[in-house]
DNA sequence: AGTGATTTGTTCGTATGTATT
DNA sequence: GAATACATACGAACAAATCAC
């Protein structure tokens, strides 16, 4: 067993291999929790922690009076990272600055949003040492964030701004490619025509939506990357 | 508390409730075990059990003596699934058909494999509905699934034959965008220039790497949605 | 159709260890 | 070093699901 983080953690991390490795397949029934418990010396609690653990990652399925099985492979995942400009900046250790070029109150058009209802729109660009990265286009729901009337997004852009202001929001990612058209080109410094990679993301809280943001990224100069594997740590 | 599903999962659900609307807000510090323990008139492991998946989730940050915090919301994350193109049309209703138009062993070039080791290459074209729906470019390593010699893709397209037969394997991938070279274009029915949201995958299995595949769909026809929330069920 | 046995699911109470203040 | 609060493990009991007869 190889992490002394405790029995379950290792039981846990010893089944995880199995089955990655392929060892015990898809579809097979594992030992009971019982024959575990005889073949690790443990109690059936600590065997239990373990296989509950594997079932909550999906690697096994848990019937009762059935047993434990291998589970089937899973659909392809990704566990994608949307990471802060500031924050990715700084890991290059590049130069980030943002700049709102518009700002101004609209009633909401029809949509996502309460038809009429007002609105912050924000055109924010994104430069990493002065070299443009990133156009946003945002539209805040006043309502659900008041103090965003007030706030200027000199220090903190109003992606970082909101996260600090509304916590813990669910939100809904939609990446898509298209082509410059010429006002995105001019402020990306690119030719019409240009690809694009596009995120856009729209967040709410307690049921309401807050911001729909559109960000666009010159194709050459960012790509989403994840890593998805069944032995994520932690 | 909502969820019959035991006292567990009730506490947990109606702490995560409370973080999420804000009534406990990122950095506060929560009731402890035992004080949990009084207030839902259980034992104290059934409360450790709620506060240790959400600490597992991220809701909460958990430090010895000091006691549990609500976590810091998280940098934006996405869980991306990224579906079979056979269910995926089953879903909307589309017929879907794939075509290998290419099919060779070539040795390894110099890259993610060992170099010169033998692989198979395959170019192959998926359509729905007679349509060309992404253009795929896939690298094999034999030896890591040797029966992919024998196997002709004719009724699953690769990537579906290899989730069968390299089960639990770890990837990475990543999102970009491109414009359509010559050769693409082509095959895609697009105009050279034309924007590409484009998909490389690798996969691993056991340490080795298993494949290298990039599939490239028009901009129009395809997009890639996530949603994020804590409040993912299950 | 029904009964009993098997297996997992959940909780309880207790004990001990460990990191931090 | 002592107190605190979390971390892990043990053993026992009963509930719930379901398979086999």
């Amino acid at each position: 067993m190889t992490r002394d983080q405790g029995i379950a953690a290792a039981i846990h991390d010893e089944i995880e291999r199995l089955i990655l490795n392929g060892t015990w397949k898809p579809g097979q029934r594992i030992p009971t929790e019982l024959e575990l418990t005889a073949r690790y010396d443990c109690a059936r609690m600590t065997v239990h922690k373990a296989l509950a653990r594997l079932a909550e990652r999906g690697l096994i399925v848990r019937r009762r009076r059935a047993g434990s099985f291998v589970a089937a492979p899973p659909a392809e995942q990704a566990v994608l990272t949307i990471g802060d400009f500031a924050e990715e900046a700084a890991r290059t250790g590049q130069r980030y600055t943002h700049e709102i070029l518009l700002r101004s109150e609209i009633p909401a058009p029809a949509g996502d949003f309460t038809t009429g209802e007002p609105l912050l729109l924000l055109h924010c660009l994104h430069r990493f040492d002065a070299v443009p990265a990133a156009w946003e286009e945002r539209l805040i729901r006043i309502a659900a964030v008041p103090a965003v009337r007030t706030a200027r997004f000199e220090r903190e852009a109003p992606g970082t701004w909101l996260l600090r202001h509304v916590p813990w929001s669910q939100a809904e990612h939609e990446i898509s490619a298209a082509t410059a058209e010429a006002g995105v080109a001019r402020r990306l410094n690119l030719r019409r025509g240009a690809a694009l990679l596009c995120l856009r993301r729209r967040t709410w809280h307690g049921g309401g939506i807050v911001t729909d943001v559109r960000l666009s990224f010159p194709a050459e100069r960012h790509r989403f990357t994840a890593r998805f594997s069944a032995t994520t740590e932690k």
